[in-house]
DNA sequence: GATGAAACTGCTCCAAG
DNA sequence: CTTGGAGCAGTTTCATC
């Protein structure tokens, strides 16, 4: 690890997770710490990485339909150039929002936020017709959203 | 939907669930709007509850060894009380950082970050033993990161 | 919608303990 | 680590076009 956290460098993330926008003041007295230490240490933590950027939680539901879909997909090969070529595509679809390579028999998993089971197909689509190098894949539709947006519980991490 | 959206709305949420601590005189001047029509645009996604809120991306993996797992589940009932059930019990777990609902023969897919295996095997012996109503589960455990706060497409629901 | 400005708050840096 | 403060930048509200 590149960096070593004491607890109040977690506290500072636990926060910034859930009130990115909170000024440096207000961080300050949360941590209990006065205004410089904690300002040199976010400056620390942001300079390292650890903080990559700050971003506004969009509530898509009141404003458009939509839907949310996870797939799981095979690849037809499994050479180095094969995994490249498919994590390039991913890369390129901005209606993909995750993708992770997964242990055991299936190869990746992603999700898809896109206007409809049309545009979802067409997305699909174009991945079977591209060289992604997709074979198999499964797709699952999200009916609700129990939990999402969920902070990391960096609390979790203290110390190690 | 609560509410109608224009072009310069959707340019707004866009650029703040990349940068969301920009600030207010910036984020005007790259929508091309001067600082008080821009601002009032905001206060009103705001209340709307468009913008749930902001937070800051952190990089886990430069201070910590950790596990995702992406689990699937199915319940033992379907009652409706069986699902608020084991939704409550998923809100209660800190490491479940995600949880979808899912159509077809799955009910559950929920992302836990963790520290490592054992503590990922703790929570799903709590999620079994407790009241949650699990019956059937399956592990999918992440070996890469391939794409992960990917935002929200909302281009896509421009004048929707 | 644009502009300009006033009053305020917060930010960044620095000095001294 | 603390306090205090100087100089500056950003925020919010207002009046005027």
């Amino acid at each position: 690890m590149a960096l070593k956290l004491d607890a109040r460098d977690v506290k500072i993330l636990a926060i910034l997770q859930q009130e990115g926008r909170i000024s440096k003041s207000d961080l300050a007295r949360r941590v209990n710490l006065s205004n410089t230490p904690c300002w040199e240490r976010l400056q620390r933590l942001e300079a390292a990485g650890i903080v990559r950027g700050y971003g506004a939680r969009i509530a898509l539901e009141l404003f458009a339909e939509h839907v949310t879909v996870f797939v799981t997909a095979e690849l037809e090969n499994h050479r180095n150039e094969d995994f490249v070529r498919f994590e390039d595509a991913v890369g390129r679809e901005p209606e993909i929002i995750g993708c992770w390579a997964l242990g055991g028999g299936l190869d990746y998993l992603f999700q898809v936020v896109t206007r409809n089971v049309t545009s979802y197909q067409s997305l699909i689509d174009r991945m079977l017709e591209s060289e992604a190098g997709l074979k198999r894949y499964y797709s699952y539709i999200v009916t609700k959203e129990v939990k999402a947006g969920g902070a990391i519980p960096v609390e979790l991490f203290a110390g190690t």
